[in-house]
DNA sequence: ACGCCCGCATGACAGATGTCATGCCGCCGT
DNA sequence: ACGGCGGCATGACATCTGTCATGCGGGCGT
């Protein structure tokens, strides 16, 4: 029997999941969590009861903590547990970083359903699940060009934020935020930070 | 039994859906869409099969054709059919527009999935199911105050494209597209476009 | 020690965005 | 007929965004 925790946060999503997943005869949802920061907490929760989870399935955009941080601290807190991630956009950036962050297995929801219990029994017999399509797309984006700082000035200027806004946000002088906005522009190969920001979040630069 | 249509462009969580809804013992998931052009020939092809649809639940952003858009031609076309529209985000836009598109419910996929099967057994006992917090905040938003056009320039301008771009793609002056989206700004009570467009898309206004 | 990179900053300037005034046309309701 | 509204446009101008040059300090690897 695998035990598997799930995290979603959206309530009818994940409840289908666990159903979708019980249904199965070596599958038992033992833990379910709707924040990326309620992961660690369950986790603990059910190896106190004496049911450890095998398989942790975690979903990216969550409030409380992203799935891929979740899973990061998960990993590192017990490295036996495998981590399949569970995204809406197969975005090239998210993928590298799951893999970083010790995921076995990274799935879009495009997919059938099918290949989430198939990926699970996977990763217990320690394979890695990816698409081959994604991992391509991966490796031919090359690496994140963004420094740390120039992601959170970019990141900053969602919404509209103006680089007074931002300045005062990050501590920064207006002419600073503009020459990192600049960089990013340059770096993207786009013409404005709005779109500089788009091909930055499609790619899970950001 | 009530036969249902489930359409919802993620696989796996449609195929999640349609497990859990078949467990219930009244519910039977007769036919499934994965894009907003396939729902009409969806119900066609029910109807036909000698197991005409009851209930739709339509997710609104699909590809093709969103869910709204979908729930007029298919109200219009079977004025019989009740709809349930299911939505991540809760946008009090959408929710007077798929109200007007003649949606008899809509749920919002934070709820719990027990919702689901309950809101599906009351439209079909001809009751109405809106979350009262929802219909509260659509009933203060007021109108979109928005024009036609002003939304297809608001909408044009996403992505960072610049008002040359804009122009060309909608056939107007740069002037005029400059125009349009200053109005855009003031009536939305922003500061400049991506904050208008951020703020239109968080109240389903586009 | 040196070179590179990152973070941060100033200053000058070109171009894009946003505001406002104004005006024409067509449609619709009174 | 008239007024209001939406769509479209021109023109002037203020402000914001983006580019570029330059420079300082700190950390890191060779």
């Amino acid at each position: 029997m695998i035990r598997l925790l799930l995290a979603e946060d959206q309530a009818m999503i994940r409840e289908a999941l666990a159903t979708l997943l019980g249904l199965e005869p070596d599958l038992e949802v033992v833990a379910e969590a709707g924040r990326g920061d309620e992961v660690l907490p369950a986790l603990e929760a059910a190896q106190q009861a004496g049911t450890p989870v095998d398989v942790a399935l975690l979903d990216i955009e969550m409030p409380g903590l992203d799935g891929i941080c979740a899973a990061e601290q998960a990993h590192a807190r017990y490295p036996g547990l495998r981590i399949v991630i569970l995204t809406t956009f197969g975005r090239p950036g998210f993928l590298r970083r799951a893999m970083e962050a010790g995921a076995s297995a990274f799935l879009v929801k495009d997919a059938p359903a099918a290949e989430l219990a198939d990926a699970i029994r996977r990763v217990m017999a320690d394979e890695r699940v990816i698409d081959p399509d994604l991992a391509a797309a991966a490796l031919a984006d090359g690496n994140n060009p963004l420094t740390s700082r120039e992601r959170d000035v970019l990141a900053a200027s969602a919404g509209g934020a103006t680089n007074a806004e931002i300045a005062a946000r990050l501590f920064l002088s207006e002419g600073t935020v503009r020459n990192y906005l600049s960089a990013c522009i340059q770096k993207t190969g786009t013409r404005n930070r709005a779109e500089a920001l788009t091909l930055a979040r499609a790619k899970g630069w950001l």
